[in-house]
RNA sequence: UGGGGCGUCGCCAAGUGGUAAGGCACCGGUUUUUGGUACCGGCAUUCGCAGGUUCGAAUCCUGCCGCCCCAG
């Protein structure tokens, strides 16, 4: 199959939802490095638009720049400018470790060592991908800034909406829900309607070297699935040990090699023996250094206090579901208070929520549609 | 020192003559753009040690070692 046929069947000024002709619209592309990123630079370069693509160097640390999976480092700068010059478009590369470090990594590191559970991909999304590039697309002059993310775009009364993408399996809209309206009106998902499988074969059929690139996993930034290194090289502090005890009973039953190895909901790697059933961490008590390890019914919560609430368009009345947890199903909840422009509110679960932790984002979905979300400040159990 | 009890995988623990359950922990895999969860798989040729009885013992007998409780 050549880069054309591969193409044909796919209406670029829908995919990019740009108005005729394109010709003379200016598409910035954010391209990773990773196959994704580098199909929407092949969609946009076919499309007659002129095309720029931006990289953000992210950090440049040893370990991580090699490997599998990792994104916008070392080998993937090297990948994505390689594309780019394929396609004929521009590239640049921007260094933007000093503003990473600060945004993302070390806040990464804060959130452990008060014995939340980050996801720093969201916060890389809200900082570095969505604000600072989308910024660089303006200065650039361009008609929109398109990602290769796999989420959709779609019209709706109030303007733009975010929607869950057509592959289920692909979906990332839990790590966009705090994308802001006005970054919606710029920015454009080409590749929400499609499955993973087709971007490989347009990747193939483009002739783009990163086609059978591993997809990017884990936190880009962290080594071998060592988080705790990064947070112990940032905040050696994390690693002073502590107790392991009881929630109920206030038993110690062991000792612990520093709280930011544990997160709410977890169950392996408390290394404690000889219960009569498995033992998980119910709640983590950072000032006292404490992990707090109960049986499973205890990880049961009923309501979630939400901070830095965000809302995208206006709440539907339809009902509402909640992901707190990028691979857990939406479940039905109710909102009991405002939600947007960063108002606290708390989420009430229809059915008893297990393992939602501190630290992790809850995402609210009318549907296919991202309505909003926040940040999980603390928890109610049952 | 006398009386009693106990010693089975890292932990808890079943098994009292027929050729080592189970749970927890741990390890591996699957899943996965966060941490986890879940699921699947692995995990004692050996029952404190040394002898003996028996076709056959973790299970019976003897001795030794260790621990616990009561007594003093």
């Amino acid at each position: 199959m050549t880069a054309a046929a591969a193409l044909s069947g796919l209406d670029a000024a829908k995919l990019f939802q740009l108005p005729e002709p394109l010709g003379q619209r200016r598409i910035v592309v954010a391209m990773s490095g990773g196959v994704d990123s580098s199909v929407v630079a092949a969609l946009a370069a076919a499309s007659g638009a002129e095309v720029i693509g931006v990289t953000l160097q992210l950090y440049d640390h040893g370990a991580a720049t090699g490997r599998k999976g990792a994104c916008c480092a070392g080998e993937d700068i090297r990948d994505a400018r390689a594309v780019a010059d394929r396609l004929g478009i521009a590239h640049y590369v921007f260094d933007h470790e000093s503003r990473f470090r600060e945004d993302v990594v070390e806040r990464f590191a804060d959130d452990y060592l008060a014995g939340r559970t980050p996801i720093p991909c969201i916060r890389c999304n809200m900082g570095p991908k969505f604000t600072d590039l989308f910024a660089m697309a303006r200065e650039l002059g361009a008609d929109c800034l398109a990602t290769g993310h796999y989420v959709r775009r779609v019209g709706g009364p109030a303007g733009p909406e975010l929607h869950r993408a057509a592959d289920p399996a692909r979906d990332q809209s839990y790590f966009l829900y705090a994308t802001t309206e006005a970054q919606l009106g710029f920015l454009r998902f080409p590749l929400g309607g499609l499955p993973k499988s087709d971007v490989r074969r347009i990747a193939e059929a483009a002739g783009l070297r990163v086609a059978a690139k591993p997809d990017s996993q884990d936190i880009c930034f962290v080594p071998e699935g060592d988080y705790a290194a990064v947070v112990r090289k940032v905040r050696p502090e994390g690693a002073a040990p502590g107790e392991i005890v009881h929630a109920t009973s206030g038993a110690v039953l062991g000792t612990h090699r520093g709280v930011i190895h544990y997160t709410v909901g977890q169950r392996r790697g408390l290394e404690i023996g000889g219960q009569p059933e498995p033992l998980y961490v119910t709640g983590i008590d950072a000032p006292a250094r404490r992990v707090l390890v109960g049986p499973r019914r205890l990880l049961a919560v009923g309501t979630a206090r939400l901070v830095e609430t965000s809302r995208i368009g206006p709440l539907p009345d339809a009902p509402l579901a909640a992901k707190v947890r990028s691979l857990a199903k939406p479940v039905p909840v109710t909102l009991d208070g405002p939600l947007g422009d960063g108002a606290a509110t708390t989420i009430r679960f229809a059915d008893p929520e297990y393992g939602v932790a501190p630290g992790q984002a809850a995402v609210l979905y009318a549907g296919d549609r991202v309505v909003g979300g926040g940040w999980i400040e603390t928890t109610e159990a049952i």
